[in-house]
DNA sequence: ATTTACAGGACCCCGTTGGTCCTCTATGCT
DNA sequence: AGCATAGAGGACCAACGGGGTCCTGTAAAT
C-alpha cells in the first residue's frame, strides 16, 4: 500500500518525541533535552532493542547526537522546523522512489532507454518528494492548531506524558 | 524505499501501453484497441503468467474489458484521460497510505486516540494522493513534449515497436 | 572499579510478493 | 459440431527482506 517500513515509522516517531519536547517547555539549549534510550522506547511503547537501533541509525545519519555512558542519552542535533519528513525517510529508508526506475541512478533497468514511463515516474517521484520535504519535524510536534494543507502545517495534541504507539503490532517495552 | 509494488509498477506499464495505443494512430473505437495477453507480455518484456495475472485483476477492477475465446483480449474500459494513477495503485495496492495509521479507519492501531503523529500523517498522505490524482494515464502515454511539473503534465517517447520493460528483474516472456 | 548506556555487529524467523500451474469456461473459426 | 484460442479463477511455492533479538565492545559518570 504504498508503504514505508515499520522502521522509519517508528523513527519519525521517536523524532517527534524529542522534538516536542525540546519545543514545549522551554528552549533549554542542554542537559533537558536528553533521553536515553529505555525512555524513548518506554514512552513510545515499542521494544527496546528495536529503538535502540533506530537511534543508532539516526545518530549516524546526523539526526541526533548521542552521549555515551552513565546518563547518556540522545538529543535532536538540530532544531526541528530544519528537520523534514523526507529527509528522515530518506536517511532510514534510502531514496525515495515509487518505483525502481525512478530514482535519478541509471542502470537499474537495464531497457531504460526505451522505456515510456520512466521520465514521468521520475517527474512524479519528484513531486511527492517535495510534498514531504514540505513537512517539517516541528509541524509534526506542534501542539498549536496551525492547519493549512498547502503550506503543510498540522494541528494535532501532543499529549506530553502519554505519548505515541504508532502501530497495532507494537508491544509494551521491556 | 517508498516502494511500490513490482505487480502494480507492471499494471501501470500495461495500462500504458494499452493507453499509448489507443491515443497514438486514431481514435478508432472498436476492433483496433484489443490485445491479448500474450502480446502485452511480449511487448512489456514480463512473464505471461505474471501479466495474465495483472490484466485480470485490473479487469476485475474496471480498468479494462475482456473479450474471452478467440481473437479475445483486453482493451481500456475508459479514456485514459479520466484514469488517475492514484486510482490504480489503489486498486491494485490497496488505498495508499504511508503508514498504517495513515489509513482514515480507525482501529488499525489500538492507542492511536493518543498518537501524536496520527492526524499529520493523514494530512500528508492526502497531499501524496492528490499529487497521485493529478496524474493522469494519458499524461503517461502521451507522446507530445508537454511538461509542466505543476499541472502535471509530462513529455516521453513512446516507443511504438519497442516498448517498456520496467525492472532490472524482468526476465523475457516465454 | 562498577555501573550505565551507546556502538556495532551477527543472526534468525516469518510474512509478503512475485511467479507458476492447473482447470474451467467462453468464443471464434472451419 | 468440434477444435483451437484466450480469459477466469484459484492453489501453490520459493525467495527475499524486514523487523526483531542478542552479544560483545567502549565511553563516561559516580
Amino acid at each position: 500500500m504504498l508503504r514505508m517500513s515499520r522502521i522509519t515509522d517508528y523513527g519519525i516517531v521517536l523524532l517527534t518525541q524529542l522534538a516536542a519536547e525540546t519545543a514545549a517547555p522551554r528552549e533549554s539549549a542542554s542537559s533537558e533535552a536528553i533521553h536515553n534510550a529505555r525512555e524513548l522506547a518506554a514512552r513510545a511503547g515499542l521494544p527496546l532493542p528495536v529503538v535502540s537501533k533506530i537511534l543508532k541509525a539516526l545518530t549516524r545519519e546526523g539526526f541526533l547526537v548521542s552521549q555515551r555512558g552513565a546518563r547518556g542519552g540522545y538529543a535532536l542535533a538540530r532544531r526541528p522546523e530544519d528537520i523534514s519528513v523526507a529527509s528522515i525517510i530518506d536517511a532510514l529508508e534510502g531514496p525515495i522512489a515509487l518505483t525502481e526506475c525512478g530514482t535519478e541512478l541509471h542502470g537499474a533497468c537495464e531497457r531504460e532507454s526505451r522505456c515510456a514511463v520512466r521520465q514521468p515516474w521520475q517527474q512524479i517521484n519528484r513531486e511527492v518528494r517535495k510534498t514531504l520535504e514540505r513537512v517539517r519535524l516541528s509541524d509534526l510536534a506542534a501542539p498549536g492548531p496551525r492547519f493549512d494543507p498547502s503550506r503543510a502545517e498540522f494541528s494535532l495534541l501532543v499529549n506530553d506524558s502519554v505519548p505515541v504507539p504508532p502501530r497495532s503490532g507494537a508491544r509494551p517495552a521491556e
